[in-house]
DNA sequence: TAGATTGTTAATCGATTAACAATC
DNA sequence: TAGATTGTTAATCGATTAACAATC
């Protein structure tokens, strides 16, 4: 099972998980291949051979068992336990992840914020009190952190994903509006929001 | 020139705009394909294959002027003016993107935020007042706004993007960790955490 | 059994890369 | 001119789709 699965079927994995987990919450047992496309704007047959490259998941003539599919998805993307994730920067964005209640059941859980404002440093944000900046490399050590959330000025990027790196962080979601740099083996995700306008306007006029 | 651009390229001419700026504000006048690539971790043949979509843009010998190019990619990304967009809910998530400095220079304005929250509507954030939901429909309509930014809880989210479309709303930003439908015509564009901590989390352990 | 839907192969389609003539 | 880099063609690579035997 599972022998260097191309980037862009990983990708897809947790938009199955999201949609087949949405159909439980309805009420539903089985989700067959041409449902959870319809739902998601896929085509059957690539959902069945995305899915087939981690085993038979599915029953011929019932579809996929969605109980089964659920805790197989979470398996496969390492979502069974919850990681403990850190979050760099309290300001709004930062913040909202901080609250964000969405995320426990998808497998992350937000144990710290930093930020090396002083104004900020021991305000409380939901169940946490923001951290000074300068104790995060020996939380991350003293916690195995491996995951973390980047959401400071573009400008101060860079010089904290080295820290992040140096202290053990192997995995980064970035906020910040800049291609960053991370070593061989350092997965960095990015979510800019005026690229996705921008991708947008493009169609528009 | 652009004659149904791929939609996977016209996914990459944000990244190469957002690359392009940053080597202007260091003071570079030109970029070639390859400094481009190493930025970006593209391949130098598929940026100048990309380009060449939209025209010789660049100088053989020299490589791409910047000033052009960045003016030539806000012409064919529409982002040109600057487009006045709405976000629906003031939470926050919503409250950053209004606050959020970033947009003006990337073609876009957040011009009203909307909730249906009585203890939000007359709060001020950033520039703005947060105004009643029910207002949202009118406002598109005497604004001629076309590009929403979605940034409630998955529940509403569906009924929600009903109204925007009804009123005239044809690109959309959801920030809710569902898949919506739109009629043909209307783009939508995601942004879900979690995916990307689950993308993330696929390559640890 | 009949109907439905998977898993998988082969065919198609599209995107990326390599290579190089054109040319600044 | 010599060196550099584009624009573009052809070759390669990889992803998607169509189709259907297997089987629940």
């Amino acid at each position: 099972m599972a022998n260097q699965i191309p980037r862009i079927i990983i990708g897809r994995l947790p938009l199955y998980l999201r949609a087949i987990t949405r159909l439980k919450k309805e009420g539903h047992d089985y989700a067959s291949s041409h449902e959870l496309g319809k739902l998601l704007d896929i085509s059957a047959a690539q959902i069945r051979k995305d899915l087939s490259h981690f085993g038979e998941l599915g029953k011929r003539g019932k579809g996929y068992e969605i109980e089964f599919l659920i805790s197989k998805l979470n398996q496969i993307l390492n979502t069974d336990d919850v990681w403990r994730i850190i979050v760099i920067g309290a300001g709004d964005i930062g913040s909202g992840l901080a609250r964000y209640k969405g995320f426990i059941n998808r497998g992350f859980k937000v144990s710290a914020i930093f930020d090396i404002d002083p104004q900020k440093i021991g305000k409380k944000i939901g169940d946490l009190v923001v951290k000074d900046l300068g104790e995060m490399e020996a939380y991350i050590t003293s916690n195995q952190i491996q995951i973390a959330v980047l959401a400071i000025p573009a400008e101060n990027s860079q010089d904290v994903i080295d820290d992040l790196v140096k202290a053990g962080i192997t995995a980064i979601l970035n906020y910040a509006p800049i291609y960053l740099k991370a070593p061989e083996g350092v997965q960095i995700e990015h979510i800019d929001p005026s690229v996705h306008l921008q991708k947008l306007s493009y169609f528009l006029k």
